[in-house]
Formats: C-alpha cells, sequence, structure tokens
DNA sequence: GTTTGATTAAAACGAACGTATGATTGAAGT
DNA sequence: ACTTCAATCATACGTTCGTTTTAATCAAAC
C-alpha cells in the first residue's frame, strides 16, 4: 500500500482536530504531531493555518455540494415540480450518505461541518465554494413551485431550519446527552425519521399574518 | 444613575466578546480592556477565564430555563395533556421572549447561545445547570403523551430538531448570508414562522419502519 | 487615627502560539 | 558529474496568552 503523502496525511490530522477541538483550539504544532510531519510542512503545502482550515473545509463540504446538486438535476430530469418528500431527500440525503454513519467519524464530521458554519471567526467560514451559495438558491426556487403561497421571506425561514437540523442532528448524538433509557440508533434509522420530520415541517400551511 | 460595579462590567464585556468572536478568540485581556477593568480583575472575581466564562453562560440560559419550565407548568394546571402546538410554544417560545429581537443584540445572544450549545472546548459546555437536564426530560414526556405511537428514539430524535432550529435559526439572519432580493423580516414573525414549522414537524406521522 | 478587609493597579512569569528562515535531502534532468 | 528543484528538516523570532504576585487605594469599623 502506497504511503500517503504528506499533504493528505497533514489534511486527515487536520481535519480531525479540528473536528475536535475547534479551529482556534487547535494548533499547527499539534496538527503536524498526529501526521508525522514537520511543522514547517504546514506552511510549505497550504500557506498558513487559515488556508489550511480552508483546504480541509472545501474537501469535505465540496462531495455533499455536488450531490446536492445532482439529486436536484435528477429530479428535475424527471419532473418539472418535484414532490416537497423528493426535494427534502435531495437536499438533506447528501449529508448522510457522504458522511460514514455509525462510527464515531460520522461524528467527528458533522462536528467538522457545524464548525465550519457557526465558528465566529472569519478565517473558518471564509471558505464557502461558488456551490454553496447556488445550491441553496435551486433549492430555495424548487421548493418555491412546490409551496405556492409561502411567502419568499418563510420559505427561506424554513430552508434555514432544514440545514439546522441536518447539521446539527448528530453531533448530539457523540456528545452522550442521550438519555441512558434510550436503545442506541441506527444511522440508517435517523435517515429517514430526518426525511418524515423535514417534509412535515417544510409542506406546513403559510403561517396566518 | 449608579455606575455598575467592577463585576458585572467584566461579564458585559466577556459576554459580548465571547459571542463574537467565540472563547478560544477572546483574550482576558479584551475582556478588561472593554469593561475598562484591570487585568487582574477576572482573576478576582471569577478566579479564572474558564471561571468566567460558566458566570456568562448561567447568566444567559438560567432565564430561558427557568421560562421553559413555567410555561409547561402553566400547561400542565390547566390540562394534563397539552396539545402540540402548545408545547412547541412553551419550549421555543423563550428563546424569543427572553433575548431581545431586532437588533443586533439579539443576534449577539443568539450566537453566544450556539457557542454554548456546540463549541468543542469542554470549559464552554462545562456549565450545564441542572435544570437544563430536567427541562429536555419534562418536555419529553409531555410530549409522548401527545404523541403517542411515536417511539421513544424517534420523539428524542424530534425534541433534537426541536432545540436545532431555535437555536441556529437566527444567526444566520445575522451573518449577511440572506440573498439581497428578500425583504427584512421583523423578529415577531420569525417566532411564529418557527412556531409553524415545528408544530408541523412534530406533529409528523411516526416514519414506518 | 489607626486598623481592617475588599478592591484595583502595575508588572512580570513561563508557556504556547503562528510564522519565517536557512540548511539538508534525494530523485530527476541534462 | 553536475545542476535543479520540490520537499522536508531543525530552529529561532516576535507576539500573545492565562495566570500570579506585589504594591497601592480607599471606604468603613473601631
Amino acid at each position: 500500500m502506497a504511503p500517503p503523502d504528506t499533504r493528505t496525511q497533514i489534511l486527515d490530522a487536520a481535519e480531525r482536530l479540528f473536528a475536535e477541538r475547534g479551529y482556534r483550539g487547535t494548533s499547527v504544532r499539534a496538527i503536524t504531531d498526529l501526521a508525522g510531519a514537520n511543522l514547517a510542512a504546514v506552511g510549505y503545502h497550504f500557506g498558513s493555518k487559515a488556508e489550511l482550515m480552508a483546504a480541509v473545509a472545501r474537501r469535505v463540504i465540496e462531495p455533499i455540494n455536488t450531490a446536492q446538486h445532482a439529486g436536484l438535476d435528477r429530479l428535475l430530469a424527471r419532473t418539472s415540480d418535484p414532490a416537497v418528500t423528493e426535494l427534502v431527500e435531495a437536499f438533506a440525503g447528501p449529508l448522510f450518505d457522504e458522511i460514514p454513519t455509525g462510527d464515531e467519524d460520522g461524528a467527528q464530521t458533522s462536528q467538522l461541518i457545524v464548525t465550519i458554519l457557526s465558528d465566529p471567526a472569519e478565517e473558518v467560514r471564509s471558505w464557502t465554494g461558488p456551490t454553496q451559495n447556488t445550491v441553496r438558491e435551486r433549492y430555495l426556487a424548487a421548493f418555491g413551485r412546490a409551496l405556492p403561497g409561502l411567502s419568499p421571506e418563510e420559505l427561506w425561514f424554513r430552508m434555514r431550519g432544514l440545514l439546522a437540523v441536518t447539521a446539527v442532528d448528530r453531533i448530539e448524538t457523540h456528545q452522550q446527552r442521550t438519555p441512558a433509557c434510550l436503545s442506541p440508533v441506527a444511522g440508517e434509522a435517523t435517515r429517514h425519521w430526518a426525511i418524515t420530520f423535514l417534509t412535515a415541517a417544510m409542506s406546513a400551511p403559510p403561517t396566518k399574518t
């Protein structure tokens, strides 16, 4: 088996540590130590710690975004007006498919995504790929056709709720805040639960003003 | 006007800076500078930076928790089986009532709550008041009676979704990720939207297995 | 008027941080 | 054999961090 080059070993180590300890809580030294690389390797391969963070974010988020785009493409190729459930599944599904479920790698990646989306530091959120913005607007338009009568503002609010649930869902699972009385849950079940939950939420009648 | 004592000025400054820059991104020096206090005052009044964070978290979260408790008490005093909408409003309402809406203080506090709930550092999440755990379990029991046929595990999943939406909702609003075409939204509207959205989500029929 | 106890002020501590520098390697190109 | 150049290495720099220590301040108590 070919030994992975230093660059990807640093990426792997950074992905793990950024998820576990956050951006500011992770030192470049900790990353290079875990990667078995030299301290200066980060500067050489990525330029700076911030650019390393951007590279990590890109590697995690890009496949999810392209899967979301592809899912919507597949729906729109079949019909010009997909159902709400189909749109929910196409949007939320990649967040389950592209992330290993069950093992703790999944919780790690989920925690990293939450960090990327919510960290106060500009440098952490800085990378938002060109697809990141367009994917939401494409789904916004599709949901708008599937849910006439909803104001654009309320629809946008619901889109944010959609993302919040799918992103936040899985980190709490691994913070062992689950009550002891509950049995552990398989990854596939939560996927279905999420789609049920979110389809009902998106399909709610418009709020009377 | 009585001059606020150093202790609360430090608390105010810390609350603002922790929200804006996160826990690790905020130095004790920045806090005391903003508070107009001396560097050593943090050590004197709170013991350490971590204990200051705990004090800030307590001051923000405690009124929300007690309001959630009181809301459920009020419902249960009236009937032993409140409706789902009432439970949603009692749970999510305080997150809107106890936080100033509209101005940027509200977005600040919301960002702080997200930090408290999601920061990877143990010290940040360390303070979870005694009410924090019990309030969720009380609502869990109440939702369980209102939604028979739902497995405890799926119900718990939906409870987490409930929290995710209410917590994450408002930070994105202030990260100016909103598309320019949308008009700004009043705080009162989002409150109603959230209750509509979440009531529908919680009321969804059980997922077929 | 002096003592006391609670604050605040100023300075310094060692440790850890991100980054930059210059030497060293080793395989490919000529 | 010599050059080239991407890659890695050890090391050091300047800064900032949380915390501690010691001295000064000041109202109230006696």
